[in-house]
RNA sequence: GGGCGUAUAGCUCAGUUGGUUAGAGCGCAUCCCUGAUAAGGAUGAGGUCCCUAGUUCGAGUCUAGGUACGCCCA
């Protein structure tokens, strides 16, 4: 039989009792076990990094990763779902750097590269337990023991291995990446420790001349602008915009010519106070080509051909300065990429800089600025152009400019450093065509973020001249400066002359606790070199890079398995994936780098690709459905921040509230995507809305059925029953009551059941969470606010073992029971304490967990849509009759005359005539009226039905509605029922108008207890008579008795005595009148009028009416 | 500066392919019900659907421009 339920129920403590259930029997594993075999649904883990603590934003992603998973395998999936850990990258260097109090690269390396990374790989696994310990009790099943980890030796052999092919077909290359710089510290800083930085500083802002050396364009200038003297002597282009127009202007003061922007002519001649006459004017598409002099001739001898010349860039724009932009491609980002493209033309072209790396001028540069910090250098470089009349104009300029975090009074510079790039661009195009077979949630990332990101997609810079990383796997010719690509350890050792093991081997030997996978990082790699194969007597060394870390996770499809060195089965099986999730930052994260990689891998353009390539596989890969989640803000809607205390700890919510409460706010109260604002209010309401209702629903099953001694599997033959106790199933159990005999309530309860696992199981199809839980909500509700309060009476009946009661008790059972595997993969632990429970009389063959089920199959031979239909009416009337109550302030326990119900379809009037009683009981009135023709204090409004009738009509449809607004309803109607149709004239033009084209709207005159609704109007009359009044009396003393039952810790089925003395007259006729209810309702063997001895009375204040009550339990 | 997104009740958010009475929960107010009971339910007040212009017979929904906020990138 089943369990006492707690009465109110504590879900912190049940959710780590039914943890620990899971972990003792192993029910995550045996899930797996027990869909050997099936079909597939692949889910990756996107590795967050473990030396940080986990925060509100990582439970909603793992909550997210553990739904669909669990849900894919209730519905018969194999879903494995390997765990994962980042560790390697800046961030793990910055904090093992705050430990040990140092900052800079120098300080990194006089401390030790050797002791520096031992610690980073110690510090990696800081806040391991706590992100354990989340996982756990969030209910996130994922295999921890066999995560895959960044750092392993098979994991970067794995990513060697990819490297090495993709250098082999030329896509790995060594080429200039511009950084942020800081000179003084010798050192690049990265984007977030640029972003700290910025401070509003004047800078010198210069319009000067360039002098064009074209027979075409005689003593004309180019006018451009800079707010960076000290780049002009590296100046290799001007850039224009190819759509805008150009002007070439006259100075009537110099008589100089001039081109700039046409837009600009105007206001800048005003704001310099100059005379310019436009002479003529074209597209900047015709300047390009056009080579002019170059502001200083000290690199003049190595620009060659294809440098100071005119060219389109679309960044150009007219907000500011000239249209005409001073292109120093060392300095800038969007310079270099000028740059890029016009070497993609002439392979050639230089890169002229003159700067060296600690930010001062080079020999190369004009003398008079040579050695000086470039910064420094601004005036005087101005002055030397002033001298020589290519300064137009100068002034100061306001903007934001970075400076060192560390070092305040040093300006950050750009500087190209040399740096490894992925050629990505070369399969942009299939990356696009891979992008848009993904099915992203909400789908504008497809086109949007991510389709625009691609768009404008640049080669990967993917070294990074740091420490902890996956070693970038080249090895150079120390005379031939030649490379080669490694693709595992092994493969090194296999070279001839191979040396620098030992270095490893030493270390290794005085701390043998070091992990083996240490001797794939620096410095233990750096040290092994080997004969080089394209110079006798040179050596390999391994250039002295790491890379990014964005690529190690966007390897994790193979490198989880170790592939290809092993695991070749596990990659081919688990990939693609069929479902991933993160948060929107990570659509240039890891979302970028799965799809970038897997896309590399798969396309196999160059020749001698002789191995079957497993990444060749039908698009998308490596994910078909990325749900992309919204950030998650802090209570004040800014930013989560730990010193804001704008949020409360995961932990606090676990033991306040439970793991489900927080599941499903996650899930139920709005869409994954939107950015929500973390609420623990919000989360605190989701357990009455929902949680505690199914839990009150099932608490009150088992108390009645515990009482009532139900029990489904009674007689039920080993073998007739499935595990999962399907319907199906449960037919099968001798006991089990057709549905065709049940009563129309619990045949209506069972179609509202079916439909919501149809509808839960396409909108999780489609994953969409919220969709479904609004579905759940919805069925729960209707179970416990209608076919529970409904049925009451019937549980509560004394007849026990009556086939009805029974009846009630199966349906309510089979709600239950699929309920709980419905709300499985939301809230399992909720769900598992309800399974657990009513599985238990089918004990010997039920699964042990509700999450070794089949996820619930609707039937849509069980769903009667026109009984559906019917109740939902039935339900408006009693919402409408509750509401005209209250508008006449007629409570619910005062039995009223009568109620009239005008509906405005004959649709559903002669059912609900067979179901007066329903209506009846549930208003409490002795009378109803059901009719289609309105009294008096009706009127109908009729509509067009302007969804039907638009396309039709068109702009006649403001005259239709007004002509129909002047009609008599009942006329209308009238004709309709006679003719079928209805005919009027609009503008001399005869329309006909069908039942389906007009919308008929009731409308109750004022002064009248009634209540319209869309599909009817309810009238109550409110006439009371002294029998009705004394009727109301005695359900009010009814519900004072139970008050003090309840008081006196009565059990349900606690037989009393009662005495109620009174004076007032009409109360005692009242009690005479309808003693066998009072007694029967409260379960008294007896009703006196007399006070009951050594039982202490109450006085109690009825309407009016004064008594004393007298209760006492008595022995049955 | 560019890209993407968001803007609906006091708060947190829904709102299907455009259809004429814009919804929910919480909060507030009034009240009901009560052996599911440290619950449950009803009713009400509360809305320039960010602004402007346009398309349309009809716009919270579509288009353009703007404003504010967020994210990503410069």
């Amino acid at each position: 039989m089943f369990e006492t339920v707690e009465g109110s129920v504590d879900f912190p403590a049940l959710e780590e009792q039914i943890g620990r259930f899971w972990k003792s029997e192993k029910i995550y594993e045996k899930s797996l076990a027990a869909r050997e075999g099936a079909e597939r649904f692949v889910f990756y883990e996107g590795p967050p990094t473990a030396n940080g603590m986990p925060h509100p934003g990582h439970c909603l992603t793992r909550a997210i990763k553990d739904l669909f998973p669990r849900y894919r395998t209730m519905q018969g999936f194999l879903c494995e779902r390997k765990a994962g850990w980042d560790t390697h990258g800046l961030p793990v260097e910055v904090e093992v750097c705050k430990e040990l109090g140092i900052h800079s690269k120098e300080e990194i390396e006089a401390y030790g590269i050797e002791p520096f990374i031992q610690q980073c790989q110690a510090s990696v696994w800081r806040y391991m337990q706590e992100w354990e310990r989340l996982t756990e009790r969030l209910g996130f099943w994922v295999d921890l023991r066999d995560a895959y980890v960044t750092y392993h030796q098979s994991y970067v052999e794995s990513v060697w291995w990819s490297l090495q092919q993709l250098f082999e077909r030329g896509l790995l290359y060594r080429g200039h990446k511009i950084v942020w710089w800081w000179a003084q510290g010798g050192t690049a800083l990265s984007a977030g420790e640029v972003g700290q930085g910025y401070r509003e500083v004047a800078d010198p802002s210069a319009f000067l001349k360039l002098p064009l050396k074209d027979e075409r364009y005689p003593e004309t200038s180019l006018l451009v602008w800079t707010t960076t003297p000290w780049t002009l002597p590296s100046n290799q282009f001007a850039a224009v915009h190819p759509e805008i127009e150009y002007a070439q202007v006259r100075d009537a003061a110099s008589g100089e010519a001039l081109i700039l922007a046409h837009d600009l002519v105007e206001p800048l001649a005003e704001q310099w106070k100059r005379e310019w006459v436009i002479e003529s004017s074209c597209q900047g598409s015709a300047l390009v080509g056009l080579h002019y002099q170059p502001p200083f001739d000290c690199l003049s001898e190595c620009g060659g051909e294809a440098s100071w010349k005119v060219v389109p860039a679309e960044f150009v724009t007219t907000e500011s300065g000239t249209g005409l932009v001073h292109i120093a491609p060392a300095f800038g980002e969007d310079d270099y990429n000028i740059l890029q493209r016009e070497r993609e033309e002439d392979p050639q072209v230089p890169l002229i800089h003159c700067v060296g790396p600690d930010g001062k001028f080079t020999d190369q540069a004009p003398e008079f600025v040579r050695g000086r910090w470039v910064k420094e250098c601004d005036k005087d470089i101005l002055r030397d152009l002033k001298s020589r009349q290519l300064l137009f104009h100068q002034s100061q300029y306001l903007h934001d400019y970075p400076f060192c975090w560390r070092a305040e009074e040093d300006p950050l510079i750009q500087y190209p450093r040399e740096s490894w790039f992925i050629k990505t661009t070369l399969c942009k195009d299939a990356m696009l065509e891979n992008n848009r077979a993904i099915q992203w949630l909400p789908d504008h990332i497809q086109e949007g973020r991510m389709g625009k990101f691609l768009e404008s997609n640049v080669d990967w810079a993917l070294s990074r001249e740091r420490y902890w990383g996956t070693p970038l796997p080249i090895w150079e010719c120390s005379q031939t400066g030649k490379q080669e690509a490694i693709s595992s350890y092994a493969e090194l050792q296999d070279k001839p002359g191979v040396a620098g093991f030992e270095v490893w081997e030493a270390a290794k030997a005085a701390s043998p606790n070091l992990p083996d996978d240490l001797r794939v990082h620096k410095p233990y790699i750096d040290a092994v070199t080997y004969a080089s194969p394209f110079a006798e007597g040179g050596r390999m060394q391994r250039v002295s890079e790491v890379i990014d870390c964005w690529y190690d996770s966007g390897a994790m499809p193979f490198a989880q398995w170790g592939y290809p060195h092993q695991g070749t089965e596990h990659f081919s099986s688990q990939f693609p994936a069929d479902f991933i999730s993160e948060a929107l930052d990570q659509t240039r994260g890891w979302f970028y780098s799965l799809l970038a990689i897997s896309t590399l891998l798969s396309t196999t353009e160059t020749e001698g690709e002789t191995e079957a390539n497993l990444f060749d596989r039908p698009l998308p890969h490596p994910f078909r459905n990325c749900i992309v989640l919204g950030l998650m803000l802090g209570e004040d809607g800014g930013k989560m921040s730990k010193s804001k205390r704008n949020y409360r700890e995961p932990n606090e919510i676990f033991d306040k509230y439970g793991a489900d409460a927080l599941r499903w706010y996650f899930f139920a109260n709005q869409p994954p995507w939107t950015s929500i604002r973390y609420n623990e209010q919000s989360i605190k309401e989701s357990i009455p809305e929902f949680l505690l209702r199914l839990w009150n629903v099932y608490s009150f099953f088992v108390i009645y059925a515990k009482i009532d001694g139900f029990n489904p599997a009674e007689n039920f033959a080993d073998g007739a029953v499935d595990a999962s106790l399907t319907p199906a199933a449960l037919e099968n159990v001798p006991d089990y009551p057709a549905t065709e005999s049940r009563s129309e309530l619990d045949r209506w309860i069972l179609s509202q059941l079916h439909r919501t696992s149809g509808q839960v199981t396409e909108a999780m199809d489609r994953y969409e969470n919220y969709e479904a839980c609004g579905y759940l909500t919805t069925f729960v509700d209707a179970l416990s606010n209608w076919y529970v309060r409904r049925s009451r009476d019937r549980f509560w009946s004394g007849e026990t073992g009556s086939a009805d009661k029974w009846n009630a008790y199966w349906t309510l059972y089979e709600c239950l029971l699929t309920t709980s595997k419905l709300v499985a993969p939301f809230i399992p632990f909720l769900a598992e304490s309800i399974w657990k429970n009513l599985a238990r009389p089918f004990e010997s063959i039920a699964h042990e967990s509700v999450h070794l089920c089949d996820y619930p199959i609707a039937d849509p031979a069980r769903i009667d849509t026109t009984l559906l239909e019917r109740m939902a009416l039935m339900r408006e009337i009693a919402s409408l009759g509750r509401s005209a109550r209250m508008e006449a302030k007629q409570k619910v326990r005062q039995p009223l005359p009568r109620v009239e119900v005008i509906l405005a379809s004959p649709t559903h009037l002669d059912w609900l005539a067979s179901h007066a009683e329903l209506i009846r009981t549930e208003l409490n009135v002795k009378e109803v009226e059901l009719t289609l023709e309105a009294p008096e204090y009706i009127t109908y409004q009729i509509q067009p039905d302007f969804k039907r009738l638009g396309p039709k009509m068109g702009p006649r449809m403001p005259k239709l509605k007004q002509a129909l607004q002047q009609t008599n309803g009942r006329d209308v109607l009238a004709q309709l029922a006679e003719k079928g149709c209805y005919e009027l004239d609009l503008e001399g033009e005869s329309i006909q108008l069908g039942r389906d084209d007009l919308q008929v709207r009731l409308q109750a005159k004022e002064g009248w207890a009634a209540s319209e609704g869309s599909q009817c109007v309810v009238v109550l009359s409110t006439e009371l008579t002294e029998e009705l009044i004394g009727e109301g009396m005695v359900r009010d003393l009814v519900r004072v008795v139970q008050d003090r039952r309840k008081e006196l810790d009565c059990d349900f089925t606690d037989r009393i005595a009662l005495g109620i003395v009174t004076e007032s007259i009409p109360l005692q006729t009242a009690i005479k009148s309808h003693e066998g209810y009072l007694a029967a309702e409260t379960l008294s063997q007896a009703v006196s009028h007399a006070p009951i001895a050594e039982v202490s009375g109450i006085d109690i204040q009825l309407g009016e009416h004064e008594l004393t009550l007298y209760v006492e339990v008595v022995d049955p």
